[in-house]
DNA sequence: CTAGACCCATGATCTAGGTCCAGAGTCAAG
DNA sequence: CTTGACTCTGGACCTAGATCATGGGTCTAG
């Protein structure tokens, strides 16, 4: 049961997860890794726990989560019962963040797809409807 | 013609164009505002030419232009003939990495949307799909 | 004429998320 | 036992877009 299966180096699992040593070692700087056990040389030791721990992460933060977040639901995933409930409360907050970023985007590709679509492309810059836009008053 | 109708110092400019002074300031350096003319004391000394051009500079910037990008939209403007071409193409450029940008999200979105509805939200945290998804391998 | 608001230049600091470097020690293959 | 790849710590540096601090000069209403 608490057999240390594997031992990688820093290097090794910085390998396997597709990440930068020096990014390993921010994090667990940073608290989102924990401090590995040493070898006697000094060298960090890490299991495969850490490996999926690592991951965890990065694709945490593929969904947009700030580092402090993930942070967080690292410590609340050792929560066991109530942190199920808290894990579904952020990921509510993160998906409603992420809905009105995407309004907004489209708001604006909207804008500007109009300011495209009613630039002849040539003429004087005074009559060019984007520059206009960008110089005038009205943005909605 | 030349008639240097008002002159604003730029605490003036700042409020009326909603912006800090020391964000003026920076701008000047930065290149995306000219060096303005000085009062004998070494005040700035603006005229209405660069409110307009500071809004410009702000709306720009609200449809996602980078500083580095706006000053050359304002090259490009000063380039009678010439410059409306490269501009509608600067807008069509950006258009298409918005686009883009609202697919990505789009898809983030989704999957964590898949995940909040698959979670009951309580139970063991090893059962929990949003963890679990976090762990996991299959990032699709 | 003075108080308070304003402005000046210069340089430091901030956020986020890392990346890079120097100088030194360690490991493994041959 | 050497050589080359790897790792260690500590701290500097990076991007972007500002913001703040310091210490001083200026403007204007009363």
């Amino acid at each position: 049961m608490n057999t240390q299966i594997s031992s990688l180096t820093i290097g090794a699992v910085a390998k396997r997860v597709g990440v930068a040593i020096d990014t390993i070692r921010y994090y667990e700087r940073e608290g989102l890794l924990p401090e590995p056990v040493r070898r006697a040389s000094g060298y960090r030791s890490y299991g495969e726990g850490t490996v999926a721990q690592l991951r965890f992460i990065r694709r945490a933060k593929d969904l947009g989560f700030t580092l402090e977040e993930i942070r967080e639901l690292l410590t609340l995933s050792a929560d066991r019962q109530r942190g199920v409930k808290a894990v579904k409360q952020r990921a509510q907050q993160r998906l409603a963040a992420i809905e009105l970023r995407i309004t907004e985007l489209q708001r604006v590709r909207d804008g500007l797809a109009q300011l495209v679509e009613s630039c002849p492309g040539h003429g004087k810059p005074e009559e060019c409807p984007i520059l206009r836009a960008l110089s005038d008053e009205a943005v909605s």
